[in-house]
RNA sequence: GCCGCGAUAGCUCAGUGGUAGAGCACUUCCAUGGUAAGGAAGGGGUCUUGGGUUCAAAUCCCAAUCGUGGCUCCA
C-alpha cells in the first residue's frame, strides 16, 4: 500500500469512527440532535446537542462500552443516495434540524461549507432551484447519517481510538447560533500509533510551559494585577533579556537603529492608521485629567514609527531606513482567549521596520530572512516558512502589478536562503503579502512564530515619502518584521522546546557551586570561586545550606542546572573540579578534572558562542 | 465574549453540612556529609471574594475575580 492509500484508510478510519460514535451517543441519548462530525488531525469528532444534557468526561466509559459493542457487531458499512428533497424529509421526520439545514445549503449552494457561504443565506431555506440532485447517506444497523464518505467497509475495521475530551461550541462556529457539544476522539491504525500520540501529549503536558514556569521560578500571575499579565521573575527575566539582546544585535549588525516611543498615545494616531476602526474595542482606554485628550495604550507600534519617519526629509540616498524596538504593547484580549504567556494582555515584540525603496524589497527581506534563520537554528528549531499571497477577493489593497512583484521578490529572497517554504494564497494581511514562520519543537509541534510582512498602506495612509532622483515625491514601502514575534509567546514554545531545559546561554543559573561542608574554608573557597565566575559574566549560585551532599546535587537537577560543581578539601588542594554537566548537553559519560580557571573560562565562551551542548 | 469544569498551607492535593489534614517546601536543633532526598522537633490556612439558605457552610445556592478545557478572534 502507498502512503498515500495508508492516509485515505486512516481518513476513512477516523471518519467512520465519528459515525459509530454518533451511534453510540443516539443509543444512550435517543433526542440527540447531531450537527458535524469530520475527520481532524489525529482523530475525529462529532458536534451534538443534547439539550439539557451536559456531558463530563465521566461519560466517555459509557460511551466507549457502547461503541466498542457497535465495533464487535462489524455491521457494513452501507452507502445510498436520496433525492435532495425526500432527505430534507428525511431529516424534518428524524428530528435533525441541523442536518436539515445543512441539506437546505447543499440544495441551494452545493456546498455546506460555512465560508464559502454567503453569510445571510447561511441556513435559510433553498427556494427551489436545486444544485444538487442526490446526496448520499452511509449506513450503519439502526443508524443513517448525512454523509460523503467514504467509510471502511463495516465497523469492526476502524484501528485504535480513545476519547479525548467535550466541549462547548457554537453551531457553525457563530455565537449567535446554538451552543453544542463537541466530543473529540483520538485515532490511529494501530493501537501502537495511538500509544505514541498519547505519550507525545503526556511528554507535552510535562513540558507545559505553566507548569515549568512555576517550577523553574520564571513568571507569576497576580489576581491584584490581572489576567493575561504575567510577572517576570529574575530567573524568567534572564531568558527574555537574553533572547531579546541576542535579536537587537543581530539586527544592529543589519544596521537597524533603535528606536524608543512612549505607551500611551492620543487616539488620533490609531483613527489615521486604521486600527481604531478595526480594532477599537480591543485597545486599552487611558484617561488624561489635565487635557481633552482621549489615550489609549498602544497595541502596536508601526504607526509611531512613521512619525519618527517623517519627522525629516527623506531621500532616495537615505533609505532604507531601518527602526527596531523591543517594547511591551497593550491588547484588550478577550479573557477567553488567554492562556499562560501563549496569549497576554501585556504584549513584548522585537518589532521592527524597514522603510525603503521598491528595487530594496528584496535585500531587505533577505537581512531579515537571515536574521531568522540564524535566531532558529541558535535555539535548535527546524523552520519553514509559508509565503502568504493575496487571493483574488477583492480584500487587498493596493495594485495587482505591485502585488505580484512583491510577491515575487518574497519567494526569490525564501529560496535564496535555502528556507523550506510553502505557497497559499488567501493568507496574505490587507496591506500586503507576507513570510509566516513555523517553527518545529522537540517533540514535534510546529509553532507560529514570527512575520515579515510587506506594506503597501500604511505609508500612503501616513503620507509617507522620500525624494527620488529625478526629484519627485516617491511613497517609501515598509516592511515590518517581528523575529521572536511576542517575546512571551516565544518564551512559552521555547520552554515547552526545552522543556526547560534551557541551554548555557539562556540558563538562568549557569555554574551552581555546592560545598560539601560548612566550613568556613569551604565556603570561602566556594565564595571565591563564584567572583571568578561573575568577573567572567557568568550566572553562578553558591549552595551552601545545612544540606547533604546528595540533597543538593539532587536540587541543582531538579533546577535544571547547566553545570554543578562540588567544591570541598580535594578542590581547595588541586585547584581543579570535576564538574556535573546535565545529561541533555553532555558528549560524553566520564568527565576529566579540569583546572577551576580554564573551566570557568571554557563556560564562559559557551555562553558566548550560544551552543547547545558543552564542548567539555 | 460564549459553554463546561475548578479555586483548601509557598507547591501538589485529601476532606461533600457540625468549626481543617498529608507530602514536599520553610524555621530550629542534632549530624559535617563527596555526585539525585541524613534524622528530629516546630511554625504556617478567617478554606479566593461578596451575598444568600441553615441552629450551623470549606461543604448547598447566586454573583464577581482568577485559573482551566473547548468555540470564536488575533493588526
Amino acid at each position: 500500500m502507498s502512503d498515500n492509500d495508508n492516509q485515505d484508510q486512516l481518513h476513512a478510519m477516523r471518519h467512520s469512527l465519528a459515525h459509530i460514535m454518533a451511534t453510540a451517543i443516539q443509543q444512550l441519548w435517543p433526542a440527540s440532535k447531531f450537527g458535524v462530525g469530520p475527520v481532524i488531525d489525529n482523530g475525529f469528532y462529532y458536534d451534538v446537542d443534547l439539550g439539557d444534557t451536559k456531558l463530563s468526561e465521566e461519560d466517555f466509559d459509557k460511551i466507549e462500552v457502547a461503541m466498542s459493542d457497535i465495533i464487535k457487531a462489524n455491521l457494513p458499512f452501507e452507502r445510498f443516495e436520496l433525492p435532495i428533497d425526500e432527505a430534507i424529509q428525511w431529516a424534518k421526520d428524524g428530528g435533525q434540524p441541523y442536518k436539515e439545514e445543512l441539506l437546505n445549503d447543499l440544495k441551494r449552494a452545493g456546498t455546506t461549507v460555512a465560508k464559502d457561504l454567503n453569510a445571510e443565506e447561511l441556513g435559510t431555506i433553498a427556494d427551489g432551484a436545486a444544485q444538487v440532485e442526490n446526496v448520499s447517506f452511509y449506513r450503519n444497523g439502526d443508524f443513517t447519517d448525512l454523509c460523503r464518505g467514504p467509510h471502511v467497509e463495516s465497523t469492526g475495521k476502524v484501528g485504535a481510538y480513545k476519547l479525548m475530551r467535550v466541549g462547548g461550541v457554537y453551531w457553525r462556529g457563530q455565537d449567535s447560533n446554538p451552543q453544542m457539544q463537541r466530543i473529540t476522539g483520538a485515532a490511529f491504525a494501530s493501537p501502537k500509533e495511538l500509544r505514541v500520540y498519547l505519550d507525545m501529549l503526556a511528554e507535552a503536558r510535562k513540558r507545559d510551559h505553566r507548569k515549568l514556569g512555576a517550577e523553574l521560578d520564571l513568571f507569576v500571575f497576580s489576581d491584584m494585577v490581572g489576567s493575561g499579565l504575567p510577572l517576570f521573575t529574575p530567573r524568567g527575566t534572564t531568558i527574555r533579556d537574553e533572547l531579546s539582546n541576542f535579536t537587537n544585535d543581530m539586527r544592529a549588525r543589519y544596521g537597524f537603529q533603535k528606536v524608543w516611543t512612549p505607551h500611551i498615545t492620543k487616539k488620533d494616531l490609531y483613527e489615521k492608521s486604521g486600527h481604531w476602526a478595526k480594532f477599537g474595542d480591543e485597545l486599552f482606554l487611558v484617561k488624561s485629567q489635565e487635557t481633552s485628550d482621549e489615550m489609549v495604550m498602544k497595541p502596536m507600534n508601526c504607526p509611531h514609527h512613521t512619525r519618527i519617519y517623517e519627522s525629516q526629509p527623506r531621500s532616495y540616498r537615505d533609505l532604507p531606513v531601518r527602526y527596531m524596538e523591543t517594547t511591551t504593547i497593550y491588547r484588550d484580549e478577550k479573557t477567553g482567549e488567554l492562556g499562560g504567556l501563549s496569549r497576554v494582555r501585556a504584549v513584548t515584540q522585537d518589532d521592527s521596520h524597514v522603510f525603503c525603496r521598491q528595487d530594496q524589497i528584496e535585500t531587505e527581506i533577505n537581512n531579515l530572512l537571515a536574521c531568522a534563520h540564524e535566531l532558529y537554528e541558535t535555539v535548535g528549531m527546524k523552520l519553514r516558512v509559508r509565503l502568504s499571497y493575496r487571493d483574488d477577493s477583492d480584500a487587498y489593497l493596493g495594485a495587482v502589478e505591485l502585488w505580484e512583484a512583491a510577491q515575487a521578490q518574497l519567494k526569490a529572497a525564501v529560496i535564496a536562503n535555502g528556507l523550506d517554504y510553502f505557497e497559499e494564497a488567501g493568507e496574505a494581511a490587507f496591506y500586503g503579502p507576507k513570510i509566516d514562520f513555523m517553527a518545529t519543537d522537540a517533540i514535534g509541534r510546529e509553532h507560529q512564530v514570527a512575520t515579515v510582512q510587506l506594506d503597501f498602506v500604511q505609508p500612503e495612509r501616513f503620507e509617507l515619502a522620500y525624494t527620488a532622483e529625478d526629484g519627485s515625491k516617491q511613497t517609501p514601502v515598509m516592511i515590518h518584521c517581528a523575529l521572536l514575534g511576542s517575546i512571551e509567546r516565544f518564551m512559552s514554545v521555547y520552554i515547552e522546546h526545552t522543556a526547560g531545559k534551557f541551554p548555557i546561554w539562556t540558563a538562568p543559573e549557569q555554574v551552581r557551586l555546592i560545598s560539601v561542608n560548612q566550613e568556613s574554608v569551604t565556603t570561602a573557597f566556594a565564595e571565591e570561586m563564584a567572583q571568578q565566575a561573575r568577573d567572567l559574566g557568568l550566572r553562578v549560585v553558591v549552595d551552601n545550606s545545612n544540606e547533604s551532599v546528595g540533597k543538593k546535587i539532587r536540587d541543582a537537577e531538579l533546577w535544571k542546572v547547566p553545570y554543578t560543581v562540588v567544591v570541598g578539601d580535594k578542590e581547595i588542594a588541586s585547584r581543579e573540579v570535576i564538574p556535573r554537566i546535565r545529561k541533555d548537553m553532555a558528549v560524553r559519560d566520564d568527565v576529566p578534572a579540569i583546572g577551576i580557571d580554564e573551566f570557568l573560562k571554557t563556560v564562559a565562551n559557551e555562553a558566548r558562542s550560544r551552543v547547545l551542548m558543552t564542548s567539555l
